[in-house]
DNA sequence: TCAAAAGTGTTGTCCGTACACCCATGA
DNA sequence: TCATGGGTGTACGGACAACACTTTTGA
């Protein structure tokens, strides 16, 4: 199958972070490990690639069998290539992030064979050990997560469609660990120009109900990227 | 050797971007093919790596058998993982880039068998065609570099230890292509208090000699790294 | 003395920050 | 009517951008 240099072959998998919203808390997906090595551990949703499979293809996959979304924000972040890293061989693992709107599942299903169950974990109540080096792989994904959102408009995908001003707010707050001023972060979205009022209002809660947004990409996309910086 | 799942098996590689700064230039490091694929076509330097050597050691030891560095600032920034980006099977590669000072080389020693010369090329003079998928390694590793030298004081890594500030204006000139105003460029920064100012001057040359500057990277330990943008 | 690059300040504008109260709603 | 979060404006300071001339040096 491969005419190249058959004594050099590895192993290589995706591991992916799949972040989502809810309640105001962060979370990540993680699966609960049926086998050895690590059996009964909490893990990051992978899986080993085929050698007929490219890998950004792979991601995808994973993701769509564990949750049914397609077409979600992922991308790769960093490649774990340590020799030791998995106790039973060489295994070389790009590590992707996903950006998921949690509210759009329906239900998981941890489908590999290599997991009983799957669930959503808050990112600051993680288990104490996770398989592998998966921690530090969470911890990696996690900073970079931290950094893109301060230049990228990824917070949006990983709200609902319509969502207020202060669910954004609350978002940006849980990723960078800090409180925001109410007023100036206000000010700082709506000037951006790429939000789009809505005529909704939140619905069901005891309190003056909040104007509802959504993010507007046509806007966006005019912009230069590079020249947004957000939740600073 | 592989336990897991024989029958995934993949051969994984490292590429590596070398950038240098030399005469004003921006210029990467290549190597003319002296094997089938694409011989007689230039390449990004890379390997095959092993399954005993880990992804960053075989990174470090590619830039050590071409240039003769070591402890050189390089880090990994894309995995290029799809089926058929090399005719001759499935082959994963993991592209880094480095920053070094060109005039730190002695002479540059294309060891690995595949390679029959290697030499310098300036960006936006690069060879029309490059072996495999490696202009698109190039594109994708210089956007990141550019987006980089705005936020982290990697300009320092290419240019030698003492430079005068035109030298390091220069430098972001040409990564971010475009011009900067050389006032502001100065007070910025010589506002962000990392540079130390020398007792030296340039020498040899026919007008007004500059006076030479250090990267103090103690002070800059000091500041956050986010809290500094450069060259804007 | 000429050519070539070094070096130097001021001003206006924009952005980020700090800060506190009234409003609308449902229970 | 109360509790809860929604929604709003102003003033200050710091950073960035625009802009042109004098100085030094070696040839």
């Amino acid at each position: 199958m491969n005419p190249i240099l058959p004594q050099f072959e590895s192993v290589f998998s995706i591991d992916c972070l799949i972040f989502g919203f809810d309640e105001g808390e962060l979370k990540i997906l993680l699966i609960e490990r049926n086998e050895e090595p690590f059996k009964d551990l909490w893990a990051l949703p992978g899986y080993l690639v085929g050698n007929d499979e490219g890998i950004s293809h792979a991601a995808e996959r994973i993701l769509y069998e564990l949750t049914g979304l397609r077409d979600i924000f992922m991308d790769q972040f960093y490649v774990f290539g340590e020799v030791d890293r998995h106790p039973q061989g060489r295994v070389v693992t790009v590590a992707y992030y996903a950006l998921i709107r949690i509210n759009g599942i329906k239900d998981l299903k941890p489908v590999t064979s290599f997991a009983k169950s799957a669930s959503w974990y808050n990112i600051n109540n993680l288990p104490e050990i996770l398989a592998f080096d998966h921690r530090s792989i969470f911890d990696k994904g996690f900073e970079k997560i931290k950094q893109k959102i301060s230049y990228e408009p990824i917070a949006f995908e990983l709200l609902p469609e319509k969502f207020s001003l202060t669910q954004l707010q609350n978002l940006y707050e849980v990723i960078l660990n800090k409180k925001l001023d109410k007023r100036n972060f206000r000010k700082k979205m709506l000037n951006y120009g790429i939000l789009k009022e809505l005529d909704e209002k939140e619905k069901g809660v005891s309190y003056r109900a909040a104007k509802l947004y959504r993010f507007d990409r046509r806007k966006y996309a005019k912009l230069f990227k590079n020249e947004l910086t957000f939740g600073k």
